[in-house]
DNA sequence: CGCAAAATCCAAAGCGGTTTGAATTGAGTT
DNA sequence: AACTCAATTCAAACCGCTTTGGATTTTGCG
């Protein structure tokens, strides 16, 4: 099922250089003798062994993924639509996608070991935390790699793709205070990771502006899972003085949010407003003619794909200078929000 | 940054042979020269280069996931768990996960290519389809791996993982039965996969046993998603006869039905009971003391640890005659059941 | 002490490609 | 026809590890 190189090369009777070169384009090798080598490989169903080409080149044509096997789950449905996203176009570039799932304590580790045995051209690097040593490693190993989001603001030392969740925050809030709220919760992602951090910024910076304080006790930072949106939600819905209106970090937690509104008695849009940061995951769709949400929208899919289309430049291109990409949010008008009630 | 087996003999003064010995822990080698080559390769930071191991045993320490770029996007949610819990005891034991996303029309060209370049030692089969070819080439190109689902039901020529749907589905339309619902409508996922099948199966048959006729315009097969949910719910709340209990293939479109029963100013439980299988998906919590959702669960995660081990042993023990087994689900009652309204 | 058996260790041949440096062929000039 | 120079092609070394078959050293025991 199959011959190796060496079998193509006696039957043909030509050397396993020109064959090798005659098989990857170059030019030093005939047209002639070019044709009659494919025309021999297609029919004697060869295909070269990646084990042996890795070996001799170096390159192995592999991109790594690490996920963190942590408590924060929360990863999972974001990074489902961004593997898909990534995956499709690594599979149309040739390339391979290795996921390691190791626990956290071992994550470093696993960079450096992925890395330094070769396993990998490049590698992704999801969620960066606020002083994220992944990134110094990488740099420090010199190797290829895009980060999904960005460690600090002006850093222009690496390749990133970040939505601009601060300015996404700020229209949000502004959105909200122009509709007559004041008294606006926030159910944001765990602050450790940077997006979150800057999601609250947008918050505050917008409510300062406009002369409302902030309320610690309608503020949170949790995974962005369902049940976080419902009890945190019922838990403000109990306070005397409760919001009108919730911004929310996923739409997950904003659909527990719903849960907890409707459980109250209460009308989403009427009674509470809330708007969602949407990473429009396919599962999820907020869509139709009038969204269920009103949301900040930005597909977390086109994200993996670009993401993975810089990946694969910078590895083909060593020496390239880093890019960045600050993505805009979508901010569309859904049902979930109206006038603060009077 | 790390030396090779050549260097690392060089610097013991001893063979190669005998290096790669002690290290892979032959007998044929002294415990006081595998001491000082154990250590040695500690001082010096001596990685073994896996693609010169890769080529040299033909065995890759790879496991390959195939996933059809396809619509059915569904796929993801309920494959990222799987993936956590596989990824997790692959890295445990010293696996690669090797992850393609291709197209559906690629997918089995895929497999072949995989397998043929001996990229993976074994594969992990998702989502089989009621006739699917997939078995079928994998078996013939003699390569290990583990269907989590099953084709027929009494396939024993390869090694599964099932949940027993059809017992399951049994269960849920019992307990709707003996409720007092007569009126039962199914939000079932697509049927070409297996597991719906076995699920419409479970559902008609305990319908059947006790004399109520199935209901076309109730019964629905669609990729399970919340939006799905949503609109099919609605549609079967505008009837004039419409269903007092509804049974879902997931808790995502049982959460649309949760938002249309609400929107119509009905209550889950009391007016319109629901049931719905239970992945446990991590991020969509169906718990608490009583939890939202009466449901049939099981951990789509442990599924996947469990592959995992199975696909493992496989390919460690060649010539092991395939494992079975058959989940049962564990029925908990939540909030969203109750008596059928009179 | 001598010798066969057991315990160690080693040189060299793969695994299947790529790549270097030299050799061969062919076209173009004079 | 002789001679260059460019276009092709080739033999052999190399990537880093495993493994076979044989050589060498120890050990056990009469």
């Amino acid at each position: 099922m199959g011959v190796n190189l060496k079998q193509l090369a006696q039957a043909l009777g030509i050397s396993q250089t020109t064959v090798s070169r005659a098989l990857n384009g170059f030019p030093e090798v005939s047209e002639k003798t070019r044709r009659k080598v494919l025309d021999m490989a297609q029919q004697l169903n060869y295909s070269p062994s990646p084990h042996a080409k890795k070996l001799a080149t170096g390159k192995s044509k592999t991109i790594g993924h690490i996920v963190p096997q942590s408590d924060h789950m929360m990863i999972n449905p974001l990074f489902s639509d961004f593997i898909a996203g990534a995956g499709e176009t690594y599979s149309k570039a040739g390339y391979d996608m290795l996921m390691s799932i190791v626990p956290r304590e071992l994550e470093e580790k696993t960079y450096y070991k992925l890395v330094a045995s070769k396993r990998v051209d490049g590698m992704m690097v999801h969620a960066p935390l606020v002083g994220d040593t992944r990134i110094a490693l990488l740099k420090k190993l010199n190797m290829p790699f895009v980060v999904h989001g960005r460690s600090a603001d002006d850093d222009t030392t690496y390749s990133w793709l970040d939505v601009n969740n601060r300015r996404s925050f700020q229209r949000a809030t502004r959105l909200l205070i122009d509709l007559g709220h004041r008294r606006i919760g926030l159910l944001n992602g765990i602050e450790s990771m940077t997006f979150a951090q800057r999601r609250r910024m947008g918050y505050l910076e917008t409510l300062e502006a406009h002369g409302i304080e902030a309320a610690p006790e309608i503020m949170f930072s949790e995974d962005m899972m369902e049940p976080y949106g419902y009890l945190r939600t019922r838990q403000m819905l109990s306070l005397a003085d409760r919001p009108t209106a919730i911004l929310c970090s996923s739409i997950l937690p904003a659909m527990g949010s719903v849960r907890a509104i409707q459980e109250a008695g209460l009308e989403t849009g009427r009674d509470i407003s809330i708007v969602t940061h949407d990473d429009t995951l396919s599962f999820l769709a907020n869509s139709g003619d009038i969204p269920m949400f009103t949301a900040l929208r930005s597909s977390i899919k086109s994200a993996g794909k670009r993401c993975a289309e810089m990946l694969i430049e910078a590895i083909e291109n060593p020496g390239m200078s880093p890019v960045h990409e600050l993505w805009e949010t979508e901010l569309v008008l859904g049902n979930s929000t109206g006038p603060a009630p009077t």
